[in-house]
DNA sequence: TAATATTGTTATGCATAATAACATAAATCA
DNA sequence: TGATTTATGTTATTATGCATAACAATATTA
């Protein structure tokens, strides 16, 4: 078992932040899995329940994907009867999204476990040192293209 | 165009990490597309050439990704006469992974490049700044159950 | 030798993400 | 006003990343 070298892919950061968010994506997929929700499913959600009223062209913008990737994501949060799409009077185009009692009921559900996961398997990384690093990565963000 | 609420999903490190990847890897895919490489021909390519002769399983170890996964990564690039498959005399299951000079050049070029636009994108931060973050971001790699 | 484990592979499916094309509706402009 | 342009949501399609089951060939072990 000779150990592999990874140095030159250490280099980048891109690689670190990507092997991390593994580790973590992992861990969050379990913890909603009881739950029936995906990655951007329960982010939809959240974003819904904290954003009453929002159409799918803003939720999608702030959620980094294309409008045609949202539909089916808002089509399932529909379906499960945990949000609604109500015709806005003052532009016909667009839905306003509105989150259910269930959906507020499982989006506290949901918190609660997504937060004590991401705790416990970050408990042994000082906060500050988390908070530090969430600075950067706000950094790393606003560097996007097409945004400056 | 009230401003969208993302405070709940801010405090979520995971929520920073995949936002802030999802800036740098628009842009490595962007760096790669000349070169005709995806993120995981790339860094199967990197892995190669620098440790030349290792075989499948272990690379996709190190790559975090399952064995069935590897197979078409690595055709792709024995297709392009990037990496040769020779088998192990002493162990007939498995292929030893060589890069051809074509795969050194290209690994050479590429190399340079994503260097450089990473370094372009990043300019804005403070180097010792992205050091600490690269060594909590470590921290949480090294949180991955079913390894500590 | 028999049972078990490993390596690479095929097939399959799910999740995430991008693009083109379109109908409907709104906004602009000339 | 009418014509053009833009915005919203949608369908269809494709690429990419990632996981699991099942298998043949080979190695290991008990």
């Amino acid at each position: 078992m000779t150990k592999i070298n990874d140095e030159t892919l250490r280099t980048f950061v891109g690689y670190h932040l990507k092997r991390s968010f593994n580790v973590i994506q992992s861990d969050l997929i379990e913890t909603l899995r009881p739950f029936d929700l995906r990655m951007l499913t329960y982010s939809a959600l959240v974003l819904i329940v904290d954003n009453p009223g929002l159409n799918q062209s803003r939720l999608s913008q702030i959620m980094d994907i294309e409008r045609p990737n949202l539909v089916v994501i808002i089509d399932e949060l529909e379906e499960r009867e945990l949000i609604t799409r109500e015709r806005v009077p003052t532009d016909r185009r667009s839905y306003a999204l509105h989150p259910t009692e269930a959906g507020r009921a499982l989006y506290r559900e949901t918190l609660d476990a997504v937060t004590q996961h991401e705790a416990q398997l970050l408990s042994g990384i000082a906060p500050e040192q988390l908070e530090q690093m969430i600075a950067t990565l706000k950094l790393i963000e606003s560097a996007k293209k097409g945004q400056a």
